[in-house]
DNA sequence: CGTCATTCAATGACAAGGAATATGATTCGG
DNA sequence: CCGAATCATATTCCTTGTCATTGAATGACG
């Protein structure tokens, strides 16, 4: 039953699958090797920066990357180690975290986020 | 400097990789439900399926997908353990290795592919 | 042939992620 | 208010992946 449809979809996927690791390789290597922090270390960071006003929680980061929960938490344990943010209890509701970006992890960021948006242009917008 | 282009690459980005993790999550879900085998494990059968002629040694495998060779390694290892495949050394050269589907691999093979596709089908072709 | 570099695959040590669970805070029904 | 249910986060345990290394086989070449 191997249709020609299922074979296309399967090229599909593989294309896919192959053009998301390249990418996703490239980048990890050049942030781990210029910056000492992974991918998945700089998106947390990425997100953290972009809310600059709406102090961010935990809970937002959840729902902005497919990492899971205790993912999440443990890339910020290693961001929090570096250095390069704070987790700070918030009054209203002490279940949740703010987070914050330090002077660190600002400087860091921003020189980060330029080699990463070169690495996207390249990689996806060929 | 966070240009216009900038924003658009990282949203491009964040959309691609949903999009994989999505997929593959449900993918993986399915396939360890209902046939207890993981996806990568499902992919590399299915590779092995398709070069059912051509003998295929391990190398090949190791070209086909993102996986490292030490991944691939172990992934076959599990496949051999659940006796899906088997790896014959081959006569030509002796470092190589020949994989192939067991009777239970093709079957599992077959029944699994139905719903890998349907899947992708679901998830990419909207 | 004998040596040296190279190739294929497996392995062990280690890091990172996921699922399930724990913990502490909050809310809500009565 | 009290207890149950729910929520935000952390933590434990297990699986899987990567890197580096190893061992065996091959090939190039003097």
């Amino acid at each position: 039953m191997a249709t020609t449809q299922d074979r296309q979809l399967v090229e599909q996927w593989r294309s896919i699958q192959n053009s998301y690791f390249r990418t996703a390789a490239a980048i990890d290597r050049a942030l781990e090797a210029k910056f000492d922090i992974g991918l998945n270390e700089f998106e947390i960071l990425d997100l953290v920066a972009e809310s600059v006003d709406s102090a961010c929680r935990m809970k937002a980061l959840g729902e902005r990357t497919p990492m899971t929960q205790s993912a999440v938490s443990k890339v910020v344990d290693r961001l929090e180690k570096a250095g390069l943010v704070t987790r700070a209890t918030c009054a209203d509701d002490r279940r949740s975290l703010y987070l914050q970006l330090t002077d660190a992890g600002r400087t860091l960021h921003s020189e980060a986020a330029v080699e990463h948006r070169a690495l996207l242009k390249e990689n996806l917008g060929e």
